[in-house]
RNA sequence: GGCGAAUUAGCUCAGCUGGUUAGAGCGACGGAAUCAUAAUCCGCAGGUCCCGUGUUCGAAUCACGGAUUCGCCA
């Protein structure tokens, strides 16, 4: 039940977060839809005026992250290290506004978990008891069911997961594997016992909160879920939760516990007060009071997947440990690609660095998502086609086109000064009583919605225009009618752009430039632009997508990066169920220096024709080339050749190309492919010595097209 | 296997507690316009509402069965 919009301007105070992505891996899609969601919502509350504390953090520890960076030979505090330097290029990126980034391996999240463990140990919800488990005699330590596989039981398929049988999808225990095998040694696990400590779920005090909790707070489809693992009787009564491991382990030391650590998934979700705590350390916020002030509201951004650790686990620790329990949790599905789940070891779906490389506008995405969100827990597709005409149309046909369509007249003909608002037309006052219920539809996580009302009015505006013809006026009419017409029009363009604000916040501060007003917010929608107010002159807000940006998107994206092989995602996992511990011992550890015939392979070099060479405006070292590759037809190429050659001179000749480099959205066009050329190494050019650029050349009878290996 | 969700025009989706000819945007098609980075406006055409049976005066909407897809069974 998503709880109704505020109607009171009473200022929140609110603590909202996105799921901890797990630090073995890159981002993906998936983490981003839901960044881009949360920011939205996070944006408009900020733009209402609320007290917004927006963070995050890596989930930094666990047992994939600590077999991940033993395989490259390096410590996991440099592996997370790493994954932690590339966010910022991903969270700008896209223009994600949160205020902190923190990790879980910190010593917040050190003192906060142990904290919240000794609390409920105190309250007597902490009790141990000893487990049999597989253990790799090789490897020396435990392992999760997803390190061990065999043939099933059930019908003797090999290589089989240690909880289920992809061949006849049976369930059972890793015990029951016959031939069991670990994939981390390949050594034949034996049973072990070890003490484990557990968190007393099924404790009547919890279940009995957990039921008050979840109220009506949550979504219906979360709420029923939620209730069905509370309320299960016999085999599906609610367990208590394992949450300790054996060393070694990368994670949390458990107090007076020699050798056990947390379960990383106890300290994920501590990770919030930590990198929320750290936050308030730098900002001089009292974080204890923030937690305590009933005003206070925390809210989760999760996907689908981690339902039952925001819903159970989660609230159950903090309250009886003595702490704030969240407020609600938001949860969204899965976004999919053309209907097909995403599959990282398939090499399908998005890459967002890609997305972001290839000169795609983060704010495209921004839309397209919001488009399509609603406050459902519903999977989300992306789809090539339809992203491209949602945003060509609505974007760039409706909204921009506004605005671009009035601005040089008011420029021309009226010095760049608008006229006064009286009597202006009624499609503004309708845009302005708009503004509550659009807000209501954003306070919901209605986008989807929220965005088709404010298209509709956007169509109000074009027609509004055309019925007012302002370029028949500027011929024959009254000039005072075509200042009052593209008045009105600039009018609603400002106030779809507070609308539009969260969703597109970059091009909102450029329309708040070309309006030459300071930065809206959604009580502004009350008021219009002044009378005789003068705007700045326009430049073009947003260009179309071209179609080909997306085959380049898809294109060939096939090296999967590295899976998420953590015992359960922590991320809005896109989909894959994570099926790789293969260990990857072999792959690193050897070195830079040398590549495989594989890897070579994977370039493909191409004969070509310069058909044509020519100047590019505007650019200082480029020429646009066009080239014969035969058979795979022509591409266009900017080459940075232009100090070394004269366009003239190239036309005709033959020269040798990377074919497959994805193309590349440049300032003058596409790129597709990059043309191969000698110099020095910058910096090792001998005094004075031009560096000097050498294009290569095949001997003669090379043919366009042919391959070069 | 048990439980649950989804399936509506070419595409993306609305359709509340069953009620007259099932809607929108985009696309397609036909016109108009030319202020706008060819954007815009008007019109028109598209649907056994997954299939079947049933309840009802009446079902996209309810019940049962089936198909397909997805999820949960921690």
């Amino acid at each position: 039940m998503p709880i109704s919009p505020t109607l009171d301007s009473a200022p929140r105070r609110l603590f909202v977060t996105t799921a901890l992505p797990y630090a073995n891996g890159s981002f993906h899609v998936g983490h981003i839809m839901e960044y881009i969601q949360a920011d939205i919502w996070v944006r408009f509350q900020r733009m209402r005026g609320h007290e917004v504390h927006f963070v995050c953090a890596d989930d930094a520890h666990g047992a994939p992250i600590m077999l991940k960076a033993e395989a490259e030979g390096i410590t996991p505090q440099q592996l997370v290290a790493r994954i932690a330097a590339e966010r910022p290029k991903y969270l700008e990126g896209f223009h994600i506004s949160f205020d902190n980034w923190h990790s879980t391996d910190s010593p917040e999240n050190v003192e906060l978990s142990q904290d919240i463990y000794r609390k409920l140990k105190a309250a007597g919800l902490i009790y141990s008891r000893p487990v049999e488990q597989f253990y790799d005699p090789v490897k020396g330590m435990f392992l999760a069911d997803r390190y061990i596989k065999g043939e099933c039981p059930i019908c003797g398929a090999r290589d089989q997961y240690g909880d289920a049988c992809e061949v006849c999808s049976s369930v059972y225990q890793p015990t029951d594997l016959k031939n069991p095998y670990s994939t981390l040694s390949g050594a034949a696990p034996v049973l072990k016992t070890s003490d484990h400590f557990f968190f007393k779920l099924s404790d009547p005090r919890c279940t009995a909160f957990l039921r008050e909790w979840i109220g009506d707070r949550l979504q219906s489809q979360v709420a029923n879920k939620a209730r069905e693992w509370l309320d299960g009787e016999g085999e599906k009564a609610l367990g208590d939760w394992d949450i300790s491991r054996d060393a070694p382990y990368f994670g949390i030391p458990i107090p007076d516990a020699p050798g056990k650590y947390f379960y990383v998934w106890l300290d994920a979700p501590v990770g919030y007060l930590a990198s929320f705590r750290n936050y308030c350390a730098k900002k001089g916020i009292d974080f204890d009071a923030f937690l305590a002030d009933p005003r206070s509201e925390q809210i989760h951004f999760i996907g689908k997947d981690i339902i039952y650790f925001h819903t159970l686990f989660w609230p159950a620790m903090l309250k009886f440990a003595g702490y704030k329990v969240p407020d609600n949790v938001y949860v969204h599905g899965f976004i999919t690609v053309s209907g097909e789940k995403m599959s990282k070891s398939r090499g399908t779906g998005i890459s967002p660095l890609r997305y972001l490389d290839i000169g795609m506008n983060p704010e495209w995405l921004r839309y397209y998502i919001a488009a399509k969100l609603n406050a459902n827990v519903e999977d989300v597709d992306f789809n090539p086609d339809d992203f491209v005409a949602r945003v060509n149309s609505d974007l760039v046909g409706k909204y921009v086109n506004i605005a671009s369509r009035c601005a040089g007249f008011i420029a021309k003909r009226f010095n760049g000064r608008l006229l006064g608002h009286q009597e202006g037309s009624a499609i503004i006052a309708e845009m302005q009583d708009a503004a509550g219920s659009i807000r209501g539809l954003f306070e919901a996580r209605e986008f989807a919605k929220a965005l088709r009302e404010i298209m509709l009015l956007a169509d109000k505006a074009n027609v509004f225009v055309d019925l007012k013809k302002p370029w028949e006026v500027a011929k024959t009419g009254q000039p005072a009618d075509l200042h009052r017409t593209c008045t009105d029009a600039l009018q609603m363009f400002r106030l779809l752009t507070i609308f539009l604000k969260p969703v597109l916040p970059m091009l909102a501060a450029s329309v708040e430039k070309f309006l030459n007003i300071g930065p809206l917010a959604w009580a502004d929608a009350g008021a219009l632009l002044p009378a005789e107010h003068r705007i700045n002159a326009y430049s073009h807000l947003m260009t179309r997508v071209d179609p080909r940006l997306l085959d380049a998107l898809f294109e060939s994206d096939k090296e999967a990066p590295q899976v998420n092989t953590k015992e359960t995602s922590s991320t809005p996992h896109p989909a894959t169920p994570a099926k790789s511990g293969v260990p990857v011992a072999h792959a690193a550890a050897e070195g830079h220096l040398t590549i495989s015939i594989d890897d070579f392979a994977k370039i493909d070099l191409r004969i070509a024709r310069i058909v044509r060479a020519e100047y590019v405006d505007g650019a200082d070292k480029l020429l646009r080339l066009t080239l014969d590759l035969g058979a795979l037809g022509a591409r266009q190429v900017f080459a940075g050749i232009k100090s070394a050659y004269d366009p003239a001179s190239l036309e005709g000749r033959l020269t040798v190309v990377v074919a497959n480099l994805a193309p590349r959205k440049m300032r003058f066009g596409l790129s597709e492919g990059m043309v191969l050329a000698a110099s020095l190494e910058p910096g090792s050019a001998k005094g004075g010595d031009a560096p000097g650029l050498y294009l290569l050349v095949p001997d003669s009878g090379a043919q366009p097209g042919m391959r070069v290996k």
